[in-house]
DNA sequence: CGGGTTATTGAATGATATCAACTTACGTGG
DNA sequence: CCACGTAAGTTGATATCATTCAATAACCCG
């Protein structure tokens, strides 16, 4: 298969500071990203400013595929974080031409479609620490898929963030971060290294349907 | 653009009883679906039972396209419906020459992905009130973009599937009903019929960004 | 080191769930 | 066409989980 980011494409690079946005809401769609490293949050806001985060990416993401003529949801470096940005009508032209490059597009869209389909669940069924059993466990093959080493991950994000990511409040991921601790599901290193450690009772916790990779 | 629904293809035909489903959480995905008449409700179990509601398709809706090898959600019919599918290894073998119907198919993701987005906001930063006055301003504009005439809407769903769709219970749905007529938000006529009283207030309540279309 | 940001912990509050009883609506068959 | 039986909706009382508010502690960057 074709790769996606072919060589005839002029791709520029952005370097983002913390907190600064590759784009805001609202913005006209201008760009297609990929994320070279670090670390973005996708969020939409109401408009009294409350926030839902919708997404964390990171190195390897595509990012603002979806954008109609605005973007409908902001896009802000956790991190410092380098990206690489090519003009949505240059990239479409290009990949009008080439199905497998489409097809591809068409992938990856479903995989943020679902991955959005799991957080509703989270949110909309599971309680507070379903939701943050989910997480970790979200997290981690994450981190596997990547190839990370060792068994502790890296949670980048602030609490204040992984609460507005699964509804809730960063107290209350606070407690339960506490929780996990004392209760031995999860061992924590520094701000963001945490390494599970009863994967069994997490799985428990996030009442998923059994999968054939389940031990 | 070419039709998406060319005749070269074999779309067959299912009639599914209320209740009834197209597929189910964990099938093997054969096949893909469009909506002809009536309702289907989209929704992904927990091992315990508990359901989230992530979609409510009628006719025209494309359902199954963005599956895997097998489907992430359950597709079952609300009212008697009627859909057409097709073996989706034959509707992208087909896709697959014509990059306009590739570009189509992947707008129609798009659209599903921003309105899953919406959804999480409102389950995730909504409260109950709030949550109803959205549901009910987007059902409004959906209605309108099919041509319904008159300005009663119709809601086929019962409370219980907007309260596993909306993150809420059917008792607090109901309340919320009850109260919205008493303040003159909305009129009720039989099971499924509600009008729309006073926008106003509820694009008030549902906090949105203001557009250029509110008056 | 120092100052601001982030995290933790406790106590009180509140929104929505839960439980329960009752009413209404609907579809089916007599 | 009506009566019945079941499913759905309503309403009230109570319980509960998570939020909110507040105060302290830890962390990290410059």
């Amino acid at each position: 298969m074709k790769k996606l980011r072919s060589k005839d494409l002029s791709w520029s690079r952005r370097r983002l500071a913390p907190r600064q946005h590759a784009f805001l809401q609202g913005d006209d769609n201008g760009q297609i990203y990929r994320v070279q490293s670090g670390y973005l949050r996708l969020y939409v806001t109401l408009s009294d400013g409350r926030r839902q985060i919708i997404g964390f990416k990171s190195t390897g993401d595509i990012v603002g595929l979806d954008a109609g003529s605005t973007y409908r949801y902001g896009a802000q470096a956790i991190s410092t974080t380098e990206v690489h940005c090519i003009p949505a009508t240059e990239f479409f032209a290009f990949a009008r031409g080439e199905p497998d490059v489409l097809i591809k597009l068409f992938g990856l869209v479903c995989a943020d479609l679902s991955l959005a389909h799991d957080l509703l669940v989270t949110i909309g069924k599971r309680d507070a620490e379903e939701s943050m059993a989910s997480f970790l466990l979200d997290a981690e093959a994450r981190a596997a898929e990547r190839g990370a080493k060792g068994d502790f991950i890296s949670l980048p994000m602030l609490h204040g963030d992984l609460a507005d990511y699964l509804g809730l409040t960063s107290e209350t991921v606070s407690r339960i971060f506490t929780n996990f601790k004392k209760r031995g599901l999860i061992e924590v290193r520094g701000r963001h290294g945490v390494r599970l450690t009863n994967r069994r009772a997490l799985r428990a916790l996030a009442k998923r349907h059994p999968s054939k990779r389940d031990e």
